[in-house]
RNA sequence: GGGCGGUUAACUCAGCGGUAGAGUGUCUGCCUUACAAGCAGAAGGUCACUGGUUCGAAUCCAGUACCGCCCA
């Protein structure tokens, strides 16, 4: 079921690869959660998409950002439990099934409820499950056995009991209030369902007649149609213009009510005429001026939208036809006096796509004041849940307080059929609003309740409503784990971990959770809510059904594979909550930015290939991890970096920072490992010994973690070469454990291997028990030290040519001894290496020449050399950093420590100098046009032992990288080279004789170009050291670093211009 | 009208007190034995504007402009 290396192609093709694991893991049921294994529980219940929904790239974003979380906290040992489902939608469905009745010429009163219902299961049924496969394809690494559907019977259980208990706690009532009707599908809506939208429509301004004949008033609307129940007008009661008028009537036009002119706080004086017609059944506002005054109550629309008999000559007119003749109408009469263009926004019904009504009907609402309460003094005082980024926090907590009751029935079949039995029988066989009810489990219990109040021969009628869809998600965090029952599951996994959402639906949703749970657990439902944007569409605008600009995720899975899209996602997410836009092309179907993900894909795949064909078919296992003795430069580099990108990882993603975690494991795979390591270790794994080893054990490690960090964000592809590198039977990169740091020095002292001492190397106690492995690896510490030294004769001669002065002289015998003495210590161990001593003693003496003589003989260089030496002992010994050198310079009191951590900032530091001699190189090479593959001859110049002794340790990289055949690493430049161009890295001159033709001039200019950069950020910085306060205020270690700065860029400047000079 | 967010390279975005970064795109070389979905190199920025705080501001504060979202 793996690609092995050998016929591993070039391009990774994601198509074959992804439905493959997708398959397994779901077929070995490897993510099934189980409540009795071991481990902090971590659940996060999904946000169940709409039925009869189709994957849009909002779920894409959201399901990302999930399965990320989930993936991470499993492979870190958490008790996983990720749980999907669907919610069932009444509205949607209905609207759907009734269409497809319409195409039959039927309506939805043709068939009966029964049949109705049937019908709707059997669409559920049959295409119920596209929405969740499209999850499947996201690669969500969900529990698809506890799959849940708000319907599920014991889901629904759950329901019944919540409306039951909280009916009977007094917090479910059924009452008559304006609800949002919408006229399209005939049933009251929520909040959630409603749009405002701007529209341009009209102000019209009419003339009402006060009833004594002294004159009118001037009203103004927006919804002419609504005067036909206008029973009141009102005024601001600090408005003089209208205080007159107060306690007189006025005389409806056209229905001719006589209606009474009152005054109430609520009239904006600034609103039209500061007169406003008062229609109680059917404005919000207009209600509660209405009950406060006592205004009639007067219903003017059908259900259907159309006018009722209340409207005179215009019932059975559609309520925009009669808005329209209406205002005819009121011409004629001269009633209108004008009418003006005037933007407002109108309430839309999202499903039914028209203008909301608000209709006084007799509903079933939820009390929210006790609920709500309760969630706020979670919020307030436990922080709970704790919102990221916090700053939603508040817009919760806003949307909290001012929660009104929540109408909770619907006009419709599909859905929780409201639990309530209405004895009919007292009211001649009727529904009516009078009508009595029970409020039960089942119709046998109402029965018995019944009979029990109004006796024997009680008939009973189940409420035909349902309750809003909203009911049950707000019970989805725990009636899906068995709420219920008080199952296991619930026990284990409640409340949830976090709850991941989009921000546009915190007021509806997240707060129906955390009221329910609160009032039915006890608890908040989730311990985190991470709040995500949008996902803008390539012009920056929301992508909405309406406006046709969706991009659909599912096409750019087919073009680039789902572990692109899902990186591009979450690689665009930083600081949580914004919104993130996708770069798209629509006349090609392409999104530059996931092709760039699905480059990374390929660029790892075609990474593990070369690791894989070089590892002589050997698994990670196999090898082994390397030994940390062993390690050279760059494999300590690697391991340094890799350890701090492991944790840097783990920082983020605990934090949340999903954007910065994908970006720190990419530029890591890409620049870290395939640019520079990988190229570094190539040289070696073409040799033939043990130096070749740990370089495969090297690149097998960091492949390995590589692939596990980078499994959450990108599942697939990297267990396809987890599997292909590891070549385990039944296992999965999905259940391995996430990377940790310096996990390979905790391995090592869990095993009962001797402990890795550093020391032990060079300690004089570990001599006579040589090993094979042991003499390798002294055999290439041999190397580096002669590498090292090799270079030294010219220092030296530097130095006796210079300083010729018998002071001098004895200076440096006197030094000598002083640092013989040292690097006699230090490398005392080391005389378990055949003729190491004679070389020790050759070292020693060129370092004692060397360091006697720049140190020494100044009393306030002495601390600089303490500080060299350490840095000369790390360059040697890098994993020895910890060591402490003692205050006295003479010696060094080596004591034995563990190597506490691979992570290295020294040796990263160091590090940078050679990536950047490499790249002035290469960079060198370009601007004199020398051919891609052809060798050149360069020179290193520093005055600075430190850099020299970094740039002699990585010189076979230099060789390497930057192809030169003949490399000089030296102090000073003997002789003038003029014919050459030369760069600059940190202190490091930088030279590369000039071959055949050059443009001198054009070389020159790019110098002087240079030159005047440096210059100027130069006088920038002198500028800083000379002013005054600077010096005086600013901490001493900026000020520190200006001048090392400083004196750099002079050393650079320097540098160039003799450059510049020897041009010409 | 109230609240929140944003404005940094051609594009998408990081950076949030120490003097500017990535990816994509562009330009120039390269089919270099893992990768042309690639490699190497280069060009490209008054960090929206105006003030203030500070030795020092893209970063903090105030205001202005524009864009977006939520609530009235």
């Amino acid at each position: 079921m793996t690609t092995t290396p050998l016929n591993l192609p070039t391009q990774y093709d994601p198509k074959i690869t992804e439905q493959k694991w997708q398959q397994h893991w779901e077929a070995q049921q490897i993510f099934k959660a189980d409540p009795k294994k071991p481990g902090q529980p971590y659940c996060i219940v999904i946000p169940p998409p709409n039925v009869t929904g189709h994957l849009h790239m909002g779920h894409a974003f959201n399901t990302a950002l999930i399965d990320t979380l989930v993936r991470y906290h499993r492979m870190c040992g958490y008790n996983t439990l990720c749980l999907p489902g669907t919610d069932h939608a009444s509205i949607a469905v209905q609207t759907l099934i009734e269409k497809e009745l319409k195409t039959e010429g039927k309506n939805r009163d043709d068939l009966g409820r029964e049949k109705f219902l049937e019908r709707a299961w059997e669409w559920r049924h049959k295409s119920g499950g596209t929405i969740v496969n499209q999850l499947k394809r996201l690669g969500l690494s969900a529990d698809w056995s506890r799959e849940r559907f708000t319907l599920d019977e014991n889901l629904s259980e759950s329901v019944k009991e919540a409306f039951v208990k909280l009916y009977e706690e007094g917090l479910i009532y059924r009452g008559n209030y304006l609800v949002n009707w919408c006229p399209e599908s005939q049933s009251a809506v929520s909040d959630l369902e409603v749009e405002n939208k701007e529209v341009a429509g009209h102000l019209w301004h009419f003339r009402y007649p006060l009833t004594d004949g002294s004159g009118f008033v001037e009203v103004a609307t927006t919804r002419p149609e609504t005067m036909l129940g206008d029973t009141g007008v009102a005024v601001n009661p600090h408005d003089s213009r209208y205080a007159h008028l107060i306690g007189k009537t006025v005389t409806l036009p056209i229905v001719n009510r006589e209606i009474p002119i009152f005054a109430d706080e609520l009239v904006d004086p600034a609103f039209g005429t500061g007169c406003v017609k008062v229609t109680p059944a059917h404005d919000p506002n207009d209600l509660t001026m209405g009950q406060r005054h006592g205004l009639k109550f007067i219903n003017i629309m059908n259900k259907d939208g159309s006018l009722n008999e209340n409207a005179g000559v215009f019932a059975g007119q559609d309520r925009f036809t009669a808005r329209k003749n209406l205002v005819k109408q009121l011409e004629i009469e001269g009633i209108l006096i004008k009418t003006e263009d005037y933007t407002h926004t109108v309430p839309y019904s999202d499903r039914g796509k028209v203008p909301v009504e608000p209709l006084l009907s007799t509903q079933w609402f939820v009390k929210i004041e006790s609920l709500s309460k309760r969630a706020l003094i979670c919020l307030d005082e436990e922080n709970d849940p704790e919102f990221i980024p916090q700053r939603w926090s508040k817009v919760y907590r806003d949307w909290l307080i001012k929660l009104k009751d929540w109408c909770i029935s619907r006009q419709l079949w599909w859905g929780h059929q409201i639990p309530a039995w209405y004895i009919v029988s007292e009211t001649e066989g009727k529904i009516a609003d009078h009508t009595p009810f029970i409020v039960a489990h089942n119709q046998e219990e109402a029965l018995v309740k019944a009979i029990e109040k109004y006796g024997e021969g009680v008939k009973l009628e189940q409420d035909p409503d349902v309750l809003d869809t909203w009911f049950s998600s707000g019970l989805w965090p725990f009636s899906t784990l068995g709420w219920l029952e008080n199952s296991e599951d619930y026990q284990r996994y409640f409340p949830n971990t976090t709850m991941v959402t989009g921000f546009d639906i915190i007021f509806f949703w997240v707060a129906r959770m955390t009221m329910m749970s609160g009032h039915f657990t006890g608890q908040m439902p989730f311990k985190d809510v991470y709040i995500h944007g949008l996902v803008r569409d390539e012009q920056g605008r929301k992508m909405s059904k309406s406006a046709g600009n969706g991009i659909d995720p599912l096409l750019l899975v087919d073009k680039y594979g789902t572990d692109a899209l899902r990186y591009t996602l979450i690689r665009e997410v930083a600081g949580a909550g914004q919104d993130i836009s996708l770069q798209y092309d629509r006349q090609t179907e392409e999104s530059p930015s996931v092709e760039a993900s699905r480059n990374f894909a390929n660029k790892l795949w075609n990474a593990a290939r070369f690791v894989m064909m070089n590892l002589e078919g050997k698994t990670p296992q196999q090898l082994g991890n390397p030994k940390i003795e062993d390690l050279e430069l760059c494999d300590r580099w690697i391991l340094s970096r890799f350890n701090q990108v492991v944790k840097q990882t783990r920082i983020n993603i605990n934090k949340y920072g999903l954007g910065e975690s994908a970006k720190g494991i990419y530029e890591f795979i890409w620049g870290d490992f395939c640019d520079w390591y990988i190229e570094l270790v190539k040289g070696r794994l073409r040799q033939d010994n043990h130096s070749k080893v740990v370089a495969q054990q090297t690149l097998a490690y960091v492949l390995e973690g590589i692939l596990k960090l980078l499994h959450p964000f990108m599942p697939h592809i990297t267990e396809e070469l987890w599997q292909g590198l590891t070549l385990k039977e039944n296992e999965f990169l999905s259940l391995q454990s996430y990377p940790e740091v310096d996990e390979i020095l905790k391995k090592v002292s869990l095993d009962t291997e001797p402990k890795i001492i550093i020391q032990d190397l060079i300690s004089p106690e570990n001599q006579g028990q040589k090993t094979t492995q042991e003499s390798q690896e002294t055999e290439e510490i041999l190397s580096q030290i002669l590498n090292f030294v090799s270079n030294f004769p010219q220092d030296l001669q530097a130095i006796f040519n210079n300083y010729k002065s018998p002071l001098i002289v004895f200076g440096l015998i006197t030094g000598g001894l002083i640092t013989i003495n040292v690097l006699g210590n230090l490398l005392n161990g080391l005389d378990k290496i055949p003729l190491a001593s004679q070389i020790l003693t050759l070292i020693g003496l060129i370092y004692t020449g060397w360091f006697s003589f720049k140190y020494l003989l100044k009393p306030e260089s002495r601390q600089e050399l303490k500080t060299k030496i350490d840095n000369f002992i790390k360059d040697v010994f890098p994993k020895t950093s910890e060591r402490k050198t003692e205050k006295k310079s003479t010696s060094i009191n080596v004591k034995k420590e563990r190597i506490t951590t691979l992570i290295n900032p020294q040796l990263e530091q160091q590090f940078e100098l050679l990536i950047g001699a490499i790249r002035s190189i290469r960079n060198l090479r370009a601007e004199i046009e020398i051919k891609q593959g052809a060798k050149v001859t360069a020179i290193l110049q520093s005055e600075n032992i430190e850099e020299r002794s970094i740039l002699e340790e990585g010189k076979t990289y230099l060789q390497t990288l930057g192809k030169i055949e003949n490399l000089t690493i030296t102090s000073k430049l003997e002789g003038e080279m003029k014919q050459a161009i030369a760069g600059v890295v940190g202190t490091v001159q930088i030279l590369i004789p000039l071959t055949g033709i050059v443009d001198i001039p054009a070389l020159g200019a790019k110098l002087e170009k240079k030159l005047a950069k440096l210059e100027k950020e130069a006088d920038s910085l002198n500028a800083r050291l000379n002013n005054a306060n600077f010096v005086n205020k600013a901490p001493a270690d900026v000020i520190q670093t200006v001048k090392d700065n400083l004196e750099e860029l002079q050393k650079q400047a320097e540098i160039l211009r003799q450059r510049l000079q020897n041009l010409q």
